[in-house]
DNA sequence: CTAGGAAACTGACCGTGGTCATTTTTAGGA
DNA sequence: TCCTAAAAATGACCACGGTCAGTTTCCTAG
């Protein structure tokens, strides 16, 4: 049989997140230092690398949870018919995504499943919003040349490009939301 | 009057430079070590950041000539009119873009001129890949109902969304070329 | 209850990017 | 040619993520 894990384990690991999170809190995702969170937990420096790969694999643990139960609140809302409804109620979501630059360089560098082996919690909302997406279109007034599964990784690939456009020196005269509106309009809208 | 630059700054900087391309040339970007740099250019390590804000601005302007130059050579190409002729110049981009997950990860950080201040040589060469799209759509046999403008932010962004697939370990079946081809023919083919 | 092997933990140490008070070099006016 | 103020260069130092050989704790077979 497996070994069990040790009830320590488990304790400790908990002590390392709540301490990370009551850090976040305080100070924000990006000034979160490995030094600060064992310092908290009472534990080792060499520990906090025990339990997590590194302090990528702690961020995206805490960013990934916090993610999902935006995402639970999401699912909540009645689908979306139109493409500002669909905006508004991805509104929190987009809202996290840049809430801080840091968060959102970590979503995009984990979008897609770390380089390396299994696909992690990042990756698995991005492909929740592509299935949510996807499922609210299907019923919603829009395009239908192109199935809802291609114009659900559209709108995901707009909502990306205009949150990057928020970080820009370049756009800040344009609102993200502004931004994003004209471009799901193009891409959504039924040919006539 | 403006007080001259120095004669040795402009030959220490080339030294940095030179020594660096010379560090990437045989080991890649990724690899690029300060240390490296500055043994090889014979200055101390202080003098490195006297020259470039941090790693990352040499970064930009290396990876921002390079591309720079790839641009260059493509815009010496005929106008594309179809979607597959349009990938298919566009693709020593792409390619680059792709070379190394630190070349994609530092450009998309940058695509959008770093947080901080004025607009770098990479965010010049995401406009630059906009305008000449955008120039390319004017008079391609593409849909006409949006913006030549629109469309060519709707390529970019498509085009960042079909790269981040190449490095993700879910979707490594389908090839960037293949993904890329889907989305620009649903999003550029006129609506009938 | 005990022994001993495995799992968990420790903290000194390392690599690497980045800083800054101090020293060296430059350039041009007397 | 010499003097001097500003520019450039220096390298010891720091911050912070990450490693690993050694130590402690836990669990279970006997």
């Amino acid at each position: 049989m497996q070994k069990a894990v040790q009830k320590r384990t488990l304790r400790t690991r908990a002590r390392l997140l709540a301490a990370s999170e009551e850090v976040i809190h305080r100070e924000g995702y990006e000034a979160l230092r490995v030094e600060e969170v064992v310092k908290a937990a009472g534990v080792a420096k060499g520990t906090f690398f025990a339990h997590f790969r590194d302090k990528d694999a702690l961020m995206e643990i805490l960013i990934g949870e916090r993610l999902s139960s935006i995402f639970d609140q999401v699912e909540a809302n009645l689908p979306p018919k139109t493409v500002p409804e669909l905006i508004r109620v991805l509104k929190p979501i987009h809202s996290f995504m840049t809430s801080e630059r840091y968060v959102f360089d970590l979503l995009i560098r984990y979008s897609g499943a770390a380089a390396v082996a299994e696909i992690g919690p990042i990756a698995h909302c991005f492909e929740r919003y592509f299935r949510v997406v996807e499922n609210w279109l299907t019923y919603a007034d829009v395009r239908k040349d192109v199935s809802a599964d291609l114009l659900a990784e559209g709108v995901q690939a707009f909502a990306i490009q205009a949150m990057s456009l928020k970080f820009c020196a370049l756009h800040e005269a344009q609102s993200f939301e502004d931004k994003l509106e004209i471009y799901l309009e193009a891409w959504l809208t039924p040919a006539t």
